[in-house]
DNA sequence: CTAATAGTGTCTATTAGACAGTATGTT
DNA sequence: AACATACTGTCTAATAGACACTATTAG
């Protein structure tokens, strides 16, 4: 090894290729908050999580959805790149974005190496106003609980369906060893059956400690809306005066009230921070 | 754009130079505990974090230290990359490795552009008898409390004192969203001071929903040993009582004891699954 | 005996879970 | 009036925090 007298020096002659380069892209989970249209005028909306998806114009998997992302250029923030795509897709700045996984299986593209840096994001669907990209689209999910540690994640946009599974294997004889193994997937693009899952599992446990949940909801809600959407991330129901308690300090109650909803209106609360 | 009538016949003709390529390397947070050994012999062992670095002997940053780390090889397993550098390192096989964080920052490394992932390693330090490379060590954490977000972390190797301040930003106004900036590094090479203050807090974060701990533990252990270890991560001491109530469930008691400490002898326990 | 840690019993304070009740709009 | 949700009071169960006490070894 050649000795040099500075890092100038070194730098000036240093190899860029001595080791082969990969390529490296970004996949974004946006999850929102989908409400569906309840019969009874007096009920209230249904509540689903729903993520973004677009359909896949160009091979690999063309004709498939998956979750939009993009490669990551030679000069641009790792944290910059995600903001890029999710501006061209949504027309949107200022989103909230969380690295979520780096995924680097040498075979998940079958194009060449690719290792994918995955962000979890989280929007108030109401903030886009028909600025959704043309081919993309949002899918309800339906979370099947794990039976011998296998989840079922089931993706409906009202025309397409999207199944897959997904089996939580211990790997070593060391604690919390776990890997996940797509075993049911010819619906969703790539490796992306475990970035949805990564990212919910993420928001529920979120959900708990940080205030990650505002970033869903509008400047203006209700807290029995607030409680229906805990209710879809959490996959449980909560009994109201355990509910408040847990959100008494992190929202204001406003002036302002909801009505119009076929039963007693109530008070609309915002973020406290 | 062309149409192709076959993924075969696109991946063909596919050009995997259309965006510049990059290099990614691992960087690996081995965390472990330490003994000092107490002056007076009726007193127990003072417990205290460290982590293991390396000095580096090449530039950048020549004959500074950093955590292990190196390339990530082209047709190698993101996951397996640690495993290969750890083995380097310590001579050790199956370590619990779990992913921190991916940084990518385009000017993370003078060379080039260089993403890193990083990896959190937690080890029982007593497995390694002289099994470590020659060019590493272990230095012990001192973490100052942060007034008005600024966390300041002291190693030290008993040669070499190593300080640096990191500033938590808050940066959009949307919740959850801090940033982290090293505003005090002279002694540690890269962006390593965020890897080290990423995996402190990961560690601190899953002691209480995971049973992560038992990988730094040696097979049997007395609760006391197990309470310091909780304290020296938690960075606060902790009432017996209430200790005992919450790992009870973890741990299963042998009919061994540890004897000749000066003191009334313990129970040892193992770790429960 | 003393120093030091091991280990336990118990009281209290806080938090979580459950249920029942009252309140108030729309149709 | 009936329905549906909004909102609150209160009892109970479970958990966390605190303190005091006993136990047991080496020196």
């Amino acid at each position: 090894m050649k000795e040099y007298k500075s890092e100038e020096e070194f730098l000036k002659d240093y190899n860029p290729d001595e080791f082969k380069k990969l390529s490296l892209t970004t996949d974004i989970l946006v999850l929102s908050v989908s409400s569906t249209d309840s019969s009874n005028y007096r009920k209230t909306d249904e509540k689903s999580m729903s993520v973004l998806l677009v359909k896949r114009d160009n091979y690999p998997f063309k004709d498939m959805w998956c979750l939009p992302g993009g490669f990551v250029m030679y000069d641009e923030d790792l944290d910059e790149a995600p903001k890029r795509i999710l501006k061209r897709e949504t027309n949107l700045d200022n989103i909230y974005l969380e690295q979520l996984y780096t995924f680097g299986n040498p075979n998940r593209d079958p194009r060449m190496r690719i290792v994918s840096t995955s962000y979890m994001s989280l929007i108030d669907k109401n903030k886009l106003n028909e600025n959704l990209n043309k081919n993309a689209s949002w899918f309800d999910i339906t979370l099947y609980e794990e039976k011998n540690n296998l989840v079922t994640i089931c993706l409906d946009n009202g025309v397409d369906t999207l199944k897959f599974s997904i089996k939580k294997v211990l790997r070593e004889e060391t604690t919390d060893r776990y890997s996940f193994e797509v075993v049911d997937n010819k619906s969703i693009a790539f490796d992306h059956p475990l970035v949805i899952l990564a990212g919910l599992e993420r928001l529920r446990n979120k959900l708990e400690y940080t205030d990650i949940v505002f970033n869903m909801m509008p400047k203006y809600f209700t807290l029995g809306e607030l409680q229906k959407v805990y209710e879809v991330i959490l996959g449980k129901k909560l009994l109201d005066p355990a509910f408040r308690r847990i959100i008494k300090d992190k929202v204001k109650k406003t002036n302002k009230m909801k009505t119009g909803e076929g039963h007693r209106p109530s008070v609309l609360f915002e973020y406290k921070k």
